[in-house]
RNA sequence: GGUCCUUUGGCCGAGUGGCUUAGGCAAAGCUCUGCAAAAGCUUCUACAGCGGUUCGAAUCCGCUAGGGACCUCCA
């Protein structure tokens, strides 16, 4: 089965042709550092990770862009313009790119701790103003942006004109075009005295004296527009045609749907096959927002220091929670939705090292077809579901499926015959695949370390020892103890014992 | 106001026109156990409401109700 992929700018699910056969250019637009990123933003680079990483396991060789954002846009309409970045950076009193790296470097922090792989190329806007420039030029020489005061503008209506402005976000044109007449829309954007229409966006903008981040260009002192820079970018390491473009959903309108107006001018054609949109996290049935004053920073996940929060939630198991939902529907977060995920990971990981310690036989037929042809169903349909629009909600439950059988395995609740050698290493395989390379789930449990093996094996012995000669009170001492301590004592049919973090 | 989406069992969440209609968490019972835990087995089992299309719909269409997103910075 061929890789099928929904595409946001048809709205259906289309297969996955690359535009140059064993590559692919993805392009996901990447955070904002003027502040600390939240459990939403966790949805997006969790997501596409896995993208990028099935698209590797698929074989292809992919260059993945994904930007940072440091350059500073408009913080309140129908106020003075006010660089987000540098105002930060007054009441902070740090120099503005200070702050920039202060939360970039927070940013890959918290990527290392969802054990997202790295992007390609991680460009920043800052680094490429010169490209941003030249793009605007060329906007203007081509007749679909003119100069006002200082800042430059995209004019909407002629684009429109011509193309499909809209397409992408399900706009209607003329209401966009007639926005500014309307009662409703009484907020005023920033320069909408100046521009020609109130559907005609920023390429760039003239910075008032006051605006620390500046930079010189043809049209006096200024800063680029929000949405220029990921079209710059874009072009600049994946061409003028690439394969995908991500992010989320609510950057349908107006920030892609502008990318694809700017790009179109300056090179002539669509710049993307295929638009993939991630949906939001929601509290309480709300979208994660500033706006909203209802985030949960990630340090605050990962220290459980929130309200909203009973307990600290490993990076692991947030990553668990929003793969054990389709990327494309709305996540509703709560503690104790957190808390089930913890306790499904962690049911599944121990299975997941339980199969990796089974010896596997040299048993060339299963005596238990049916159970064996099950197993490799399950385990055929994880590439399957994946291919069907990253369906990762399947694969795990798929994964549960075997996990009892695992575990019965291992309690020879199951006999080991029951199933082929050749069955067995297709779920060692396919399991350490999808888990950890495609998922990128990692241990939990990894406190294992050179000391503490010998001493627990030593207090297992112990324990071991006292059970067999009757003495209770030791046992239940060594497991009640270590209990309190967060170790878990698990004994099996056979008398052996193992030990977890619980 | 416009555009679009959504509504699944105690909770979270997949999903397909029909074949017993995922999975997790929680709960209950059982097996195992010195007692537990872990593990295994079993049970509880839904598709907002109303109408329509169909031999047959939770799955398609319409209406109603609830919820949400975008239209403004936003993952």
């Amino acid at each position: 089965m061929a890789l099928h992929i929904y595409n946001s700018y048809t709205r259906k699910k289309e297969i996955f042709e690359s535009i140059t056969p064993g590559y692919v250019g993805m392009y996901v637009c990447g955070p904002t550092v003027s502040g600390e990123s939240h459990l939403g933003h966790a949805r997006p680079y969790i997501s596409f990770d896995v993208v990028y990483r099935y698209l590797t396991y698929k074989k292809y060789k992919v260059r993945y862009v994904r930007n940072i954002t440091d350059a500073g846009h408009f913080e309140e309409e129908g106020r003075e313009a006010e660089d987000k970045v540098s105002k930060k950076a007054q009441i902070e009193k740090l120099e503005p790119m200070e702050l920039v790296q202060k939360y970039t470097n927070l940013f890959h922090w918290a990527m290392k701790q969802f054990n997202c792989v790295e992007p390609s190329i991680e460009p920043t806007a800052t680094g490429h103003i010169v490209e941003q420039i030249v793009m605007i030029e060329d906007i203007i020489s081509k007749g679909y942006a003119y100069v006002v005061n200082g800042s430059v503008y995209f004019d909407v209506k002629k684009y429109a004109a011509s193309h499909d402005y809209g397409k992408l976000s399900g706009r209607v044109i003329d209401e966009l075009l007639d926005a500014g007449n309307r009662e409703d829309v009484s907020r005023e954007l920033d320069g909408q005295q100046e521009k020609r229409d109130a559907a005609d966006f920023a390429l760039w903008k003239a910075a008032p004296p006051e605006h620390i981040m500046r930079w010189k260009s043809p049209w006096g002192e200024g800063f680029p527009g929000w949405h220029i820079e990921c079209s710059a970018m874009a072009t600049k390491y994946l061409g003028s045609n690439f394969d995908i473009h991500g992010g989320g959903m609510d950057l349908l309108f107006p920030h892609h749907e502008s990318e694809i107006a700017q790009s179109t001018i300056c090179n002539h054609s669509a710049p993307v096959k295929y638009w993939m949109h991630n949906n939001m996290i929601t509290i309480n049935g709300r979208k994660m927002g500033k706006s909203y004053n209802n985030v949960i920073k990630l340090t605050e996940m990962f220290s459980g220091n929130h309200p909203l929060l009973t307990q600290a939630f490993h990076p692991m198991t947030v990553r668990f929670f929003i793969l054990q939902s389709h990327y494309r529907s709305t996540l509703d977060f709560s503690s104790e939705a957190l808390s089930a995920s913890e306790k499904a990971l962690k049911r599944l990981w121990d299975a997941y090292e339980v199969l990796k310690n089974l010896p596997v036989s040299n048993n060339a037929s299963p005596n238990d077809a049916e159970l064996d042809s099950k197993i490799t169903n399950w385990l055929n349909e994880f590439e399957i579901f994946m291919d069907d629009d990253f369906g990762s909600p399947r694969v795990i439950a798929n994964m549960f499926e075997i996990a009892p059988i695992i575990n019965s395995l291992k309690d020879g609740l199951i006999p080991f015959d029951a199933i082929s050698a050749s069955t067995l290493q297709k779920m060692k395989d396919s399991f350490q695949v999808f888990l950890e390379d495609v998922f990128g789930l990692t241990n939990v449990n990894d406190q294992n370390n050179e000391l503490l093996n010998p001493i627990m094996q030593l207090l297992l012995d112990i324990r071991k020892e006292a059970k067999s000669n009757k003495d209770f009170a030791t046992s239940d001492k060594i497991r009640n103890q270590l209990t309190q301590l967060g170790i878990l004592i698990k004994d099996d049919k056979e008398g052996n014992t193992t030990w977890g973090v619980a």
